[in-house]
DNA sequence: CTAATCTCAGGCGGACTGAGATTC
DNA sequence: CGAATCTCAGTCCGCCTGAGATTA
């Protein structure tokens, strides 16, 4: 169980500092991380279901989320051309904007782990990988 | 940052698997966590705010989740005889019975871990023992 | 037709702020 | 007196269920 337990309480102190650094820019680090998903994307645009696809979260929050994305101007929706059913969310210019500030404040943070080096994160990635492979969160 | 990430996400596959086992007994992670931390204290009470200190939680969690534990009957309130503000909860056979049952499913389920082995578990444990250090998480 | 996509309404659980009563 | 303890009211966030409109 200790492993479990220490899993929790890191998780709890991550999101903790990353919300506090999120805060100032009008984000939560859930918004965050759909902001910066559409920033990776090809276009700077993707289907709803797909947001809650690579996220692992429920629709109804994908709408949610991206809602309120929309009431700070960090997204705008748009019909999918591609299927008359679905709405895209593109990430604006003001996004781009965000996503780069806050980016830039977790990494000076070192993303919550300043306590671990280089090979220490590794580690935990790895050993984690494992378990997210094993609940499918992983393709392979 | 795929670090930090993957203890989010692994956090979150712990949870509701966790959530999933409690559900069946009236519980939530949450209210179990409170229900252990009753069940190993040396008189079978603790006060509020002892509670909130070991589990990391704002004083009015602890009310609300004592509260709920309490509905359940898991738990009474007492008021603390060494301290005329406090309020100690106790918990109850009932609530041992709920512990007990809950903590061999979850023992059963290898505490959501079943993909690392022996050697892993400790090593994430140590892993992020350095980050809770550093957080004063722990004591040392 | 069924299935997929998305939204809305609404509930739950947990985290928090602010305020207030009580007692140390 | 200031500080600690606890509770209540209320807000916010994210997650979920259920239902319904629309379209593939």
């Amino acid at each position: 169980m200790a492993a479990a337990t220490s899993i929790m309480r890191v998780q709890q102190l991550l999101l903790s500092e990353f919300d506090r650094i999120c805060r100032p820019y009008g984000l939560t680090f859930a918004r965050y991380e759909a902001l910066v998903l559409l920033s990776f994307s090809r276009t700077g645009a993707l289907p709803m279901a797909k947001i809650g696809e690579r996220l692992m979260v429920h629709p109804t929050s994908v709408t949610n989320t991206i809602q309120r994305l929309e009431t700070a101007g960090f997204v705008v929706r748009e019909p999918n051309p591609r299927d008359g059913r679905g709405t895209l969310a593109r990430i604006t210019d003001s996004g781009r904007d965000a996503v780069k500030r806050v980016t830039a404040e977790l990494m000076e943070a070192d993303f919550g782990l300043p306590a671990l080096d280089r090979d220490q994160r590794v580690a935990v990635f790895e050993l984690l990988r494992e378990v997210r492979v094993a609940a499918r969160d992983f393709s392979r």
